[in-house]
DNA sequence: ACTTTGAGCGTACATCTGTACGCTAATTTA
DNA sequence: TAAATTAGCGTACAGATGTACGCTCAAAGT
């Protein structure tokens, strides 16, 4: 069991991560954030950070790896969704867009951060995206019988699409977002019917 | 004609918005540059800066500008190099790839302002990419025969997956890229394929 | 009951930032 | 030729930043 102390840093280390999160917007970015904006938003003094994070950028990492796991999480949640019938790519879209909509934050700090000027955030979202390209390209493998090459490149391009889109999407209000996932899935539809007919053509 | 006074203001203009290139790298995006930084570079006094621009932003604006500028000359010629002969798709991804190699910070700036903070900054982005993406629909829809919509969705797609592979391909050594120009043609022609698929289901 | 630990604070400082203001000197205009 | 314009400079200042240092005092450990 935790102390009442070990309690009460972790509030604090929280009240950090949830200032920082709070803070981003589409005019604000994560590397835009000072220490001392974010201990302010905390209610702690500037130098009390430094009992919970190095620096900012480990701070920005943790954001990372929560976001990262947050999106997961309610992605998994919608392929369950999908399991009971209807059009795969239309509901993981739609999914997508929810969680894009509840979640708006942590997109932000993983799509800005993917073409950041950090090396290790830039390797940290790469490695949450990996993440859904081979969970992907495995279920692609499996249900539609791609080679393994083939699986890997239509998952990543589908991700590609996917992401690319979300970050359009954070932009825009609900009805633009609504034509926006219309055209994304046929997108998605391309790249399927296309690799499927790749993949008839090695066959032979 | 121009006087001498012009001709030496415009040598000071480029040699800010030069030096402000040159300071661009993996590690330092444009928004990361400060004022004082770019006219220390540049090789003037920092108040002189305000004679050439309002602030940073429109520094950064006129690069944005003059970057997609940049790039739309050098594919042309790649596509003039296309007619000639050969897969359309293999040597667009050639052209971009050499594009990447001889600017890349020409692409860090549009590719890292795309997804930034500054609401200006992205649409000046937004709109260079829609150049590209209304280009080649065009071009689909004449010489494949694409209904609009398709032909749009279709280019869109395109463009995306090429300008995301531009960014991962930037922090990467020539040996990687050539897999990932090779996996990019790939995933270029399931979208071509699958979009002719659909075409031709919407025909009957 | 005692000592030790450590989260949080306040003060302090060097460094960097954008930019206001007024000057100079060379070019342009009249 | 005299007057007006203006690119570039130097000085100056207020504000923000990261962080070093030492203190307090409640909790944990003995």
């Amino acid at each position: 069991m935790m102390g009442i102390r070990a309690q009460q840093k972790e509030k604090t280390r929280r009240a950090l991560v949830d200032a920082a999160f709070n803070q981003l917007n589409a005019e604000r970015s994560f590397s835009s954030l000072s220490l001392r904006e974010v201990a302010r938003e905390a209610k702690i003094a500037p130098t009390s950070f430094y009992r919970h994070f190095k620096d900012m950028n480990e701070l920005g990492l943790t954001m990372v790896d929560e976001g990262g796991l947050t999106l997961r999480q309610m992605m998994r949640k919608g392929r369950q969704r999908a399991e009971a019938g209807g059009s795969v790519i239309r509901i993981s879209v739609d999914t997508f867009m929810e969680v894009l909509e509840s979640n708006p934050n942590v997109f932000r700090i993983l799509l800005h951060e993917r073409s950041g000027t950090s090396a290790p955030f830039r390797a940290a979202v790469a490695r949450e995206i990996e993440h859904f390209i081979s969970e992907l390209a495995h279920y692609t493998e499996a249900t539609a019988k791609r080679s393994p090459e083939l699986a890997r490149a239509q998952a990543e391009a589908l991700v590609t699409l996917v992401f690319n889109a979300g970050a359009a999407a954070l932009d825009m209000k609900r009805v633009d977002r609504k034509i926006l996932a219309d055209r994304l899935v046929i997108q998605l539809r391309m790249v399927a019917k296309g690799s499927e007919a790749l993949q008839h053509k090695m066959d032979k």
